[in-house]
DNA sequence: ATATTTTTATGCGACATCGCAAATAAATAT
DNA sequence: ATATTTATTTGCGATGTCGCATAAAAATAT
């Protein structure tokens, strides 16, 4: 019902009605029945942005057929009932944002320090919780953490939304226990600090950036936090 | 359609078919009509708990008067339509949660130290994202915190919420910063730190502990991690 | 060409949800 | 007692929501 334009599908390849055999440059030898006229990808996207700016419950299945440009049982048919096209959405976040981690949350170089390291982690995700999305900031903006944003509403009710939002929380603990273990290692931090007592205080001013971004805290606000800690925490 | 019996008002005063006139001990000499049937305040009790546990948009409000016993006639009279007894609901929390604050953060007795406070403080927002309604355990729990779990994922569609969300996040960085700066004009931090810092460390690991809460983490757990990070920050 | 397979389109049915309107009930004011 | 005020009860109407079932369409296999 509300306004949704801005979710329609553009025409990338693989959005048309009949899609050239080969645009879809899957290796695999072509399937036998009729080809998909939409991009999962690219709904998944879309998907992601809808939960992300209305939360799940207030997404109905009807508004993302009307967004996507694909109806629901074409939906149905291809990721599940809702709940399932829900957590397949937010496993792409989790990946997306996975992927961009572990190419800054590296401590090889020697020339390293903690202190650019860590506030390159936290350019990733100040990027992400303010509104970036491939590399540009954007209109009808998706603020905060998709999942917090929408997890924590729905997880008494879901088995499945609470079990993985457990499993994000203890990968991103030991994401960190991992990286501070490593960091301390190689020598970045003093033998005497206490590499989980590190990664408790950078996943806490993670969620408490997610928070303030939800609250529409500015890119700056969220940095100037940011540098105040890694500057006592790193000095 | 949820099994809501638990949340069935007892027989609290003001709570039967008709109420004894002098029942609800407010002073004022009684109003005209026909009086209530129903404790306001009880009834937002109840709808607080629906909403923290389910969230805004899963909690219908034919779910709140068959919990309540109210019918939705009546809970429109009262509160307003389902935006406004949400932030009533709320409102109460808050309040609740901001009076305790006041009980436990101050720091005037000079033999007070620091780090005792700041650990019951945490004590109080353990108690309160495990599950603790006045005193003790409950059976169908409200976890994390009421307001973070839903206005988050309500924010962007409701002006109101979204200004509430401000305004708590404001009040909290208020209440920490006035808290460790008058700390350091009282000597019990030093003149070389920084109470703003050490007021977005309090707050960031809050809202952590909200997050870890709603995904089950046990009391021992949350307060492993507090302990962890106070005798970091306050050795 | 015909059959087979997969996706898409259309639409129905059951139920949930909200706001509102009209009638009824219970108290105080005069 | 009667009028007035406020709460409650009952129920309707419009819309939203989901899952499913059936028919049509577009591709490959034989």
């Amino acid at each position: 019902m509300d306004d949704f334009k801005a979710f329609e599908l553009p025409d990338v390849a693989c959005g048309g009605e009949a899609v050239d055999p080969q645009a879809c440059a899957c290796e695999a030898p072509r399937k036998r029945g009729r080809p998909r006229a939409f991009d999962p990808d690219a709904v998944l996207e879309t998907v992601l942005e809808m939960f992300w700016m209305r939360g799940f419950a207030n997404t109905s299945l009807d508004d993302i057929a009307a967004a996507t440009g694909v109806s629901r049982p074409s939906l149905s048919a291809t990721f599940g009932d809702k709940e399932a096209l829900y957590l397949k959405a937010m496993e792409r976040y989790r990946q997306g944002i996975s992927g961009q981690l572990d190419q800054v949350l590296q401590c090889n170089g020697s020339n390293d320090n903690l202190r650019g390291i860590i506030n390159r982690y936290f350019d990733v995700m100040i990027r992400s919780y303010t509104g970036d999305v491939d590399g540009e900031s954007e209109a009808g903006e998706c603020l905060g953490c998709a999942f917090m944003c929408t997890a924590l509403n729905e997880a008494p009710r879901h088995e499945s939304i609470m079990s993985v939002l457990q499993g994000t929380i203890e990968e991103f603990d030991a994401r960190f226990e991992r990286f501070f273990v490593k960091a301390q290692e190689m020598g970045h931090i003093g033998s005497n600090q206490n590499p989980k007592v590190m990664s408790q205080m950078i996943t806490s001013l993670t969620s408490s950036l997610a928070v303030r971004a939800r609250a529409g805290a500015s890119r700056d606000d969220l940095k100037a936090i940011v540098d105040a800690t890694t500057s006592f925490l790193f000095p």
